[in-house]
DNA sequence: GATGAATGAGTTTTCATTCAT
DNA sequence: AATGAATGAAAACTCATTCAT
């Protein structure tokens, strides 16, 4: 009797599997409060103490998706951007592709880091932070990178600022691809990529925008 | 006798601002579901049952949170930005600097407008959609209107994605500096527009970024 | 100033009676612990304060209801009902028409005293049941009248018993008739008077029915 | 080890029946708003959240006691009346007997199906409403079908209110044993069929009761 | 490896009731 | 004579979590 509808009795990595899976849908479904151990067990098709014997509390649960999910989502993104002898332009190219694909491809996923865990406040935040925080820094790598290749001289804290800019924009890109029926992946990326580098690039030439001056009260005048 | 410390018997009006600040601040601490309705009666220093009376119910005075800080977001922004005799990139200037000084003077309002109220679902995302959505289009105006100016043609999802991005640069932008020691509100509306503004330029010049070109499985040449 | 829509500073025995009104008709349609005093208060037209101030509780006012309808209703019997010089079938008559007039007349009094306060447990069923047991009285004093009329002799009990069973199948047909249309109260009454007095009258002429004999397991026989 | 004072870990089936005991118990003594799902379960010797598991909510919690009940008592009176070889007369007696010992013999049961249910509106109104149905319409078979063997012509809305009748007697006369010690099922039975097949009888027989005319003002004279 | 049975602790919500004016 | 403001107490219901098998 092999290839039932419902295997029991599975090798324990197989049964993790299928629970944060389910885990990871309840959570973006629902928000973690609001997702049940209840649901989440049925929908991964086990009893409930056994949730309990492999991951530990709902809690504990919670993280391992998230870390799950953020290993995952980095991974695709290192394997998308190539090593230091590739330009920063065509890594951050690279990155970004990756990173809609991503996005596109699991987008439970997304929702669980961009949106669910972030709003939990400690431990998860923190948990999501740091993954954050290793994407802006490969970003903020590349902007300096970039910067040095121009003799530009920038502060880390613009360069910071400019990194959290980017990331930001391609988090709402994101999101607004994965609601905006077909908004390719691909498209994303290269209009991020022509509205980001192409200021970066200005930056790299130091021209900056200013506030004209006026008088107050006056009117603007051309 | 003036100044008690715990003012009874107050007309409602006043009562149910103190209720709705309360819960904003609970709200953004905690989240939707994590906030309970003691704390939010104990934190505006009256019983439960007089938030119930006032205010409805838990979802009913989320929702009030959200169309209350909503409207002051908005009208925070729109009081900043001048009419149409201004040129775009001015009023987005305005735009941004009044944004930005909102969500730094009321970081808890911008926690629940920019985190909790998404993450809960409808009808709470929808409420604060049609905001963001406001802030989107008025964003796009001024990128079809700058557009215009310079005699390019972009598609109107260009637009709406450009917009899109901007906003979600900004949104970035904002919660970073709340959360960054010593990040004024223009220095982060400085960067951004620098960042922003000048890349919408390029591309009104039509100075497009594209993947350069190379055989596949080929090393990168400079 | 006279004649306004809503009138304001009545003397007390007339806001009283508003708030009595108001109550019996919630019992009637709620029970007594779905009615709630927010609602009387709304539909007698004042304030919840006032309803305390002159009834008291929630309970004294229900009492208070008992009590009124309950007068009520034995008044209207009283009324009807000849004195002793009148024959007692048609003093039983002269009561059930009474009886059946005022529940269809009183629906929500009817309910009240008939359903809602015997429900509710002490001290609304006693005091109810002080009314019923007043009517079944009545009955009783009828019944025994009638036996000694016709020189039979019935214990005690059993003449409550009858008494019982005569005012359980007035009360029965009272609410079939309210919930039938086209049931008037002077049908329902002679129906009654039919099926009843003529049961007496039997039982006056000691004619009794019993099972008749048969063996074990045999089929009846004529 | 038997026979402990708790039993623990029973299964469902067993568990569930001890709850709906015990809310039978506690909603005929308290009435269904006034009866708390705290005492029920702690009747019932288990927690709340079992209650919520196995019967859902206390709605549906009353309605499978008034299901449970009125399908014992409709069982019990089915199992005691004869079939259609009986005649009329027996048959209404085999009811009545098993009717007032059920009654004698379930007395939470009955409070809950003849007065607390009644008194909640629908849907548990309409529950046990449908119950009384057919009781009201074996009734009125039995008396149309007696009509029949007499040769007698007599409405359908007689017949029913015939019925209604001899059942509100029948549930008067039950609540009127269990209130009163040392009346035994029997009794009440045969009280209450000499009082209704008598005056049935007399019905058959065309003998109607009419009040005697009189001069209005009058006095009655003998 | 896996589960049916069970619960402590908490949630939102409601309501009779009172105070201060 | 009358009320807007306010609350203590308790209700229905839920959920993460564990035990015994």
């Amino acid at each position: 009797m092999a290839g039932g509808a419902k295997a029991r009795r599975l090798p324990r990595v197989v049964r993790e599997r299928q629970m944060v899976d389910a885990a990871v849908r309840c959570f973006a479904r629902h928000g973690y409060q609001a997702a049940s151990m209840d649901e989440i067990a049925e929908l991964a098709g086990v009893s409930k103490p056994l949730v309990y014997l492999y991951l530990g509390s709902k809690e504990e649960l919670f993280t391992a998706c998230i870390r799950r999910e953020a290993g995952a989502l980095l991974a695709a993104v290192d394997a998308g951007v190539g090593g230091a002898e590739v330009p920063p332009d065509e890594r951050l190219w690279a990155g970004l592709l990756a990173f809609f694909t991503y996005a596109a491809d699991h987008p439970d996923s997304w929702v669980v880091l961009s949106r669910q865990a972030r709003t939990q406040g400690e431990p998860f935040a923190g948990e999501v932070a740091r993954m954050r925080d290793e994407i802006v820094g490969f970003v903020a790598g590349l902007i300096g990178e970039a910067a040095g290749e121009a003799d530009v001289v920038i502060t880390g804290r613009d360069v910071d600022a400019l990194a959290q800019a980017l990331v930001g924009s391609a988090e709402s890109l994101a999101s607004w691809a994965n609601e905006t029926p077909g908004v390719a992946a691909k498209e994303a990326a290269a209009t991020l990529m022509n509205f980001a580098w192409a200021g970066l690039g200005n930056l790299m030439k130091s021209e900056r925008w200013s506030p004209r001056r006026r008088l107050p009260g006056s009117k603007v005048t051309g």
